[in-house]
RNA sequence: GUGGGUGUAGCUCAGUUGGUCAGAGCACUUGACUGUGGCUCAAGUGGUCGGGAGUUCAAGUCUCCUCACCCACC
C-alpha cells in the first residue's frame, strides 16, 4: 500500500501518480463517484466499470443508519455487500453529522446527533467511526471531523480546529498499525489559512496516509475555494496523496490539479445528471429544455460512453419530461464517463507535459 | 318542458357584505445544485373571470338575456 509519484508538471503544482490499495491501484488525479449508500445511483458497477471509474467514495454515517454495521459485516464487508471489486473509500460521515442530520452535542468525547431519517438519537466517537470502516473494510478511512459553516468566526474555527486535531489523534491511535485499509487526515480550519497551516503541521506530527483538504465548498466563492487549496498544498507533503473534498465542477478540477490535488469527489455529475443536466467540452447542455425536443444528435459526438452511442438529445429530453427513470440513468452514466475521461485526459497530459496547454485549451472551449 | 347547480390560467380550484380580486397548487418555460433521496429551491410565461346588455364613481361579485355542461322531477 503506496502512493507513488510518476511525474510532477513543470508549470504548474501539478502530478501524475498510483495510488495503491488492498483492492487495487488507482491512477492519480483521480475523481471518484460519489456512492453514498453503496452505490452509485443509478448506476449498476458494470456501468461504473465500462465508463472507467475504478474507485467509488460511499457514506459511513448512512451506511450507519441503513443498513447498519451488523448487516455489512454479515455480508463479509461493504465490498462483498455492494459488489464492487475495486477501491472504496468512506467519509466518515463528519460532514453529513453537521450538515444532514440535527447536531445535538460535538465535545471532545465525539458526537451526538439526531438521525434525519427518522429522529432517533445517537452517540458516535471517533474511535466508533474508525471501528465502523474498519468493519466496512473500506480502503481508505476518514476520521470524524467537524465541518464548519461559511463565514465562520476565526475564534469558532480555531475552536471546531482544535476538536478535530483531538479527534484525528484519536482516530489514528484507533487505526494503529492497520496497513490494509489507509487512513486520511482531514485539514479544517475555515477560510483562515494560518489555522490551515496549523491544522496540518497537527496533522503530520500524527502522520496520516494521505491528507484531505476539508470544510471547501460551503457556500464560499470558488475563488476563495483556490485561494485556500492554493495555500493548503504548500504544505502538505508531497510524497502523500492530497484528496480535496466534496469538489467539483470541471473548471475547479483544473485549478485544484494546478495546485498539487491529486483526488476529488463531488455529487455535480450525478446529481446534476438526475436534473437533466449533461457536462459536455463546451459547457453543460440542460437536456430538459425545449430547444432539444427535436434535436436527433447525441449528447455529445465525440463521446464513446453507451448513452451517447445508443439514444438522441431528444430521447432523453423525452424521458426527463415524461419522468421516465431510464433518463435519470442516461445522463448519469454519460456525466460520470466525462469526468472520468477529463482525468484521464489531464493525467496523459501531465505525463506528456502539456498539462498547462491542455488546461488552457479546455477552459477556453468551456462555458461554465 | 320545469326546478336547481356549475362555468375564473393548459388542469383542479380559491376569490368575504361590489372597492390592491386577476390568485393558488399542478403543468409548462428558464436557472441553480460542489464529503447526495431521484429531492429541493429561485424566477418566469399563461386568463376581456362562458358570451351579451344593464345598475353603479366602481362588477368574477348585483340584475336581465343567452350559450354549454351536470343533477332532480315531469
Amino acid at each position: 500500500m503506496s502512493f507513488k509519484l510518476i511525474k510532477k508538471d513543470k508549470d504548474t503544482k501539478a502530478r501524475c501518480g498510483v495510488l495503491s490499495t488492498a483492492h487495487g491501484d488507482t491512477k492519480t488525479p483521480v475523481f471518484m463517484p460519489v456512492g453514498t449508500q453503496a452505490t452509485v445511483k443509478t448506476l449498476s458497477n458494470e456501468d461504473l466499470l465500462r465508463s472507467g471509474t475504478d474507485i467509488i467514495l460511499c457514506n459511513a454515517y448512512h451506511l450507519y443508519l441503513r443498513p447498519g454495521e451488523e448487516i455489512i459485516k454479515k455480508a463479509g464487508g461493504l465490498h462483498q455487500f455492494c459488489g464492487w471489486k475495486g477501491p472504496i473509500l468512506t467519509d466518515s460521515g463528519g460532514f453529513q453529522i453537521f450538515s444532514l442530520a440535527t447536531l445535538m452535542k460535538a465535545s471532545d468525547k465525539g458526537v451526538g446527533f439526531s438521525s434525519h431519517l427518522d429522529g432517533s438519537k445517537h452517540f458516535l466517537t471517533p474511535e466508533d467511526v474508525i471501528r465502523l470502516q474498519r468493519s466496512f473494510g473500506s480502503d481508505i478511512m476518514m476520521p470524524l471531523d467537524e465541518c464548519v459553516h461559511y463565514p465562520c468566526s476565526k475564534e469558532r474555527a480555531a475552536d471546531s480546529l482544535r476538536l478535530t486535531t483531538k479527534w484525528a489523534q484519536r482516530s489514528k491511535k484507533e487505526h494503529g498499525l492497520n496497513a490494509r485499509q489507509l487512513l486520511f487526515g482531514i485539514i479544517q480550519g475555515s477560510t483562515y489559512p494560518d489555522l490551515r497551516r496549523e491544522g496540518i503541521e497537527k496533522l503530520l506530527e500524527i502522520g496520516f496516509d494521505g491528507y484531505a483538504i476539508g470544510g471547501v465548498s460551503v457556500g464560499e466563492p470558488a475563488d476563495l475555494i483556490y485561494e485556500i487549496v492554493d495555500n493548503a498544498t504548500e504544505y502538505m507533503p508531497e510524497d502523500k496523496p492530497r484528496y480535496l473534498m466534496g469538489v467539483g465542477t470541471p473548471a475547479d478540477i483544473f485549478e485544484a490539479v494546478s495546485m498539487g490535488i491529486d483526488m476529488f469527489d463531488c455529487v455535480i455529475p450525478t446529481r446534476n445528471g438526475r436534473s437533466g443536466t449533461a457536462f459536455t467540452e463546451e459547457g453543460k447542455l440542460v437536456l430538459r429544455n425545449r430547444e432539444f425536443s427535436s434535436d436527433f444528435e447525441p449528447i455529445d459526438r465525440e463521446c464513446k460512453c453507451y448513452t451517447c452511442a445508443n439514444h438522441y438529445r431528444a430521447y432523453i429530453r423525452h424521458l426527463f419530461n415524461t419522468d421516465e427513470i431510464l433518463g435519470l440513468k442516461l445522463v448519469s452514466l454519460h456525466n460520470i464517463h466525462f469526468y472520468a475521461k477529463l482525468m484521464d485526459n489531464i493525467r496523459t497530459a501531465i505525463k506528456t507535459g502539456r498539462f498547462k496547454t491542455f488546461k488552457e485549451k479546455f477552459l477556453k472551449n468551456y462555458n461554465s
